[in-house]
DNA sequence: ACATCGGTTCGGTCCTTGCCGAAACTTTTG
DNA sequence: CAAAAGTTTCGGCAAGGACCGAACCGATGT
């Protein structure tokens, strides 16, 4: 047990591959070259990481013409790395550089974690949210009040799949909460988080960025931010 | 960003540290040689390993005498090791040894993690606690019921610093549960674990094994585990 | 069919780092 | 004050593995 723990360890502990593995975090899938050029290696090498990695049942491959598309075989993979990030924004202080560079600060204002939003955006919404009363957050979980069903619903989004979360008294519970790197605060995550998150997506509200997790807020999605939940960025 | 992600990953990413943390799993503080005993390392390359784990964040050490004893900085590197334990655990199937060794099977009937009871007998006790109604497991919150509060507290345990955390509805929210790697199903974590283990090794219920993590289930305890939550060991 | 492109395999180099023994340092013990 | 125990520092060795260039393979497109 212990051995494959240590397996698992050590392919995130490369720095080569734990580029990959963070272009990767967004839920989407990368061909081979381009998960070489983001971790700054050529094609061989990055294709020998990326075996050892499938191998070890990290990422997934999906063979389509003469591409082949890795990405993250779960969910589990991205909560872990999201586990050994909390750990690595850790105190241990004043070490090197804090953020520089205007990627970063893109990443740093909104962007995509997994299958939810993260970033100064993210934090925002779950503050929003959380002031008007449609979720409560508490350290360990996410309740989405009656009130805030109703929310959803009126700004088009797709309640359907929520419903079938537990219920308990007036709420539904919906998911852990997870702490936002940047932010140092927990943004909204889980079923309800993936689904807000597709849902600006696809109501134009935010746009991916190319190359990266970080995402752009449209013209569209500052009114319908502010509006709706009362947000001005 | 990536740099330390990558840092701390490396780090418990070889065998020899990574035996260290386990060893450190439950919460204790163990000393230098004891560290370099579990890893199989002479004393010199395990104070190599302490020294860069401590300075990296991960080890918080102390000094007493002439020993020195290191533990884990916190509960988040122990949550960084389950969730690691979580893809390590995952499907890359029939790979090589499931289980066996003695020291193995005791680990799998009951350890302490970090601060909380696993192996079977988590399970067995999650289990019997979400049969009587005492809590509700769900996928991402366990819920104490008004019932499980009256129990807990027949049974002795204080159930006071359970109060704190956030009330909804007729239940509390105390944590997420936690999947357990040997059984494959959650167990009991958070404030309720932590509660429940400290309490039924205050109450004689179970006694660490020196030198692991593993338990064994007191003549006590067999019976109060019996009587109170029905449970045949 | 041929050229091109994405990707992998092979062979070989180089650097990192895990490892130990010897010795030094510190604190406790006799 | 000397001896012993716990730990760290130093020096040197050896193995693992990250890397690249060249060659190879299969799919695509002309």
């Amino acid at each position: 047990m212990t051995n494959r723990f240590a397996e698992i360890a050590a392919l995130a502990g490369e720095p080569g591959r734990a580029q990959m593995l963070h272009a990767l975090l967004d839920g989407r899938a990368l061909t081979a070259n381009e998960l070489a050029a983001v971790a700054g290696v050529s094609p061989p090498t990055a294709s020998g990481h990326l075996s050892r990695t499938v191998k070890a049942g990290l990422l997934d491959v999906v063979a389509q013409g003469r591409h082949r598309y890795f990405r993250l075989s779960g969910p589990a993979v991205a909560e872990m790395m999201e586990a050994i990030m909390k750990v690595a924004s850790a105190q241990p202080q004043a070490k090197a550089s804090l953020t520089v560079g205007p990627k970063d600060r893109a990443l740093r204002r909104a962007r995509t974690c997994y299958d939810h939003l993260a970033g100064a955006l993210g934090v925002a919404l779950a503050d929003a949210l959380t002031a008007a009363d449609h979720v409560e957050l508490t350290e360990e979980a996410e309740i989405l009040t009656e009130a805030g069903l109703d929310f959803l619903a009126r700004i088009g989004l797709d309640v359907a799949p929520l419903q079938a979360r537990q219920t308990r008294g007036s709420g539904r519970i919906l998911c852990r909460p997870c702490l936002d790197w940047s932010e140092r605060r927990p943004h909204l995550a889980g079923a309800l988080g993936a689904a807000l998150c597709s849902h600006s997506l696809e109501a134009g509200w935010v746009r991916r960025l190319s190359g990266t997790r970080a995402l752009e807020v449209t013209r569209a999605g500052e009114r319908a931010f502010k509006e709706s939940f009362g947000l001005r960025l």
